[in-house]
RNA sequence: GGAGAAUUGUCCGAGUGGCUUAAGGAGCACGCUUGGAAAGCGUGUAUACGGUUUUCCGUAUCGAGGGUUCGAAUCCCUCAUUCUCCUCCA
């Protein structure tokens, strides 16, 4: 959510700079007259109580003292009808200002590059070189179906398309990641390992921007007011909603292995195959509270946190700058990082690190207190991920397979595989 | 799932329709007092929105949302959460 209070005093540039986001300029003038009648409500129906509140103490007086308060009742009836319409009138108004400023993206940083998608997306850095092959590689949903470890038919068969079973090597593969994945987070990044709920509230999707606008995108309950999480970023994030931080707490750092689930409604026909695009895949979140002024710190060490466990695990990546276009809709700055997927040959992304400066914050609600006037303050939230496990699964049979269908295990994570050095068909 | 109790400010806690503009206490901040400290005394101590602007003024907020009333922390309804007991269960 942005400041309506900065829309109406820098309204222009305000207007300028969401039009990079894909923001119609009629929409920040319709919002704008909204607010200026909502305001004028406001200023009326307060007039009205005031005179009602002196008014009532006036008759309070008069009952006091047994005296007679029949015309300064009958004419407060008048007066609380009156505000009781002014009051309906004012509600349908705010909804109407809600309605247009929850549909808002956040405000671009001034360091994004401007353009209408990822054509304007630009390559911050590079790590390692695309795996090399004597051979033809194979795409990892073969290679897993082979080696019998990834089953997208029963996936399918019991659930639906987009959902597999993951089985012995293979479900011991993703499971060495994620705990790898924890373990350094929580050991070298110091990040509060936490377990969240698997489910959230429409508040707590408002708060961190899936609603109201992207409700198609995830799974509700039938007769509940609970959704599956999208991503861990909506209990972590929400974890302080309505709450109010000591500036000395700050920074907080959180990280949570969870399933995310996604009905990827409108993308049909892409990425039909493998781990890339499922409705179900577990992810390990890094979320962050920052008071504003180290919030763009706080996201180039988050981008790093998610860049060392692929160049722990050896898997070469790139990490792009996204435009204003392409950024999504709560973030003011966006990293992707892209992994080399040697059968698409090319980068694909497997985490995605952003500031989303106090855009959540004001929807949830997250406030500190600072020590300088020990005034109140929305406070920066961040939010990466460290990683996509399933395509990390998926960019990790790919680039370590051998010419025979086997798959080499990283050093690091030979530990975690209980000792296991390679997944071959047995 | 069933029965009962509770939810007031940073915390404790009073408050069953109008002298409550939320008593009282604790904490915190500042000041007085002191050689210094403690005690004591005094002053202050929320958030949001609107108007004004570097001060103020107003409105709202007593778990949330509705309702009754000229007027609601207080009465009514719905919901949430917490606790106790029963039931069930990992």
């Amino acid at each position: 959510m942005l400041d309506i209070k900065r829309i109406r005093n820098d309204f222009e540039a305000t207007k300028e700079r969401l039009g990079t986001r894909g923001v119609a300029a009629e929409e920040l003038d319709h919002l704008k007259a909204l607010d200026e009648n909502r305001r004028e409500l406001i200023q009326k129906s307060e007039h009205l109580k005031k005179h009602r509140n002196e008014v009532s103490a006036d008759i309070a007086e008069k009952k006091r003292n047994k005296e007679d308060a029949q015309d300064a009742i009958a004419a407060m009836k008048k007066v609380g009808a009156e505000i009781k319409a002014i009051d309906a009138d004012l509600e349908l108004l705010e909804e109407q200002v809600n309605a247009v400023a929850a549909g808002l993206p956040n405000l671009p940083h001034p360091s994004i590059p401007v353009g209408a998608d990822e054509e304007s997306n630009i390559e911050v850095r590079k790590w390692g070189k695309p795996t090399e092959f004597d051979f033809e590689p194979q795409p990892h949903w073969d290679l897993g179906t082979s080696l019998g470890i990834l089953d997208f038919e029963r996936g399918a068969k019991v659930a639906r398309s987009r959902f597999l079973f993951y089985r012995g090597l293979g479900a011991r593969l993703e499971r060495a990641l994620y705990n790898f994945m924890l373990d350094l987070h929580i050991t070298e990044h110091d990040y509060e390992e936490i377990i969240p709920p698997y489910l959230a509230n429409d508040d707590a999707l408002y708060g961190t921007g899936q609603f109201p606008k992207f409700k198609e995108d995830v799974f509700q309950i039938k007769n509940q007011p609970l959704t599956l999480i999208p991503t861990a970023e909506v209990p972590l994030t929400n974890f302080y909603q309505n709450e109010i931080l000591e500036e000395k707490d700050l920074p907080k750092y959180f990280t949570a292995l969870s399933p995310s689930f996604r009905s990827e409604a409108g993308s049909a026909g892409r990425d039909t195959r493998g781990l890339i695009r499922l409705h179900q895949f577990n992810k390990v979140e890094m979320v962050k509270f920052a008071k504003p002024e180290d919030s763009y710190d706080e996201l180039e060490k988050m981008t790093n946190n998610a860049e060392d466990i692929l160049q722990k695990l050896g898997l070469p990546y790139r990490v792009i700058l996204l435009s204003t276009g392409d950024t999504g809709f709560a973030a003011a700055k966006t990293y992707d990082l892209e992994v080399w997927i040697p059968a698409q040959n090319t980068y694909r992304e497997i985490s995605s690190c952003s500031n989303t400066e106090d855009f959540q914050a004001r929807r949830a609600m997250i406030r500190y207190r600072k020590e300088s006037d020990g005034k109140v303050d929305y406070l920066h939230t961040l939010n990466g991920s460290g990683l996509a496990v399933g395509r990390t699964v998926a960019a990790l049979m790919e680039n370590y397979q051998q010419k025979d269908g086997s798959i080499k295990i990283p050093e690091v994570l030979v530990p975690y595989m209980g000792g296991v050095k390679e997944i071959r068909r047995t």
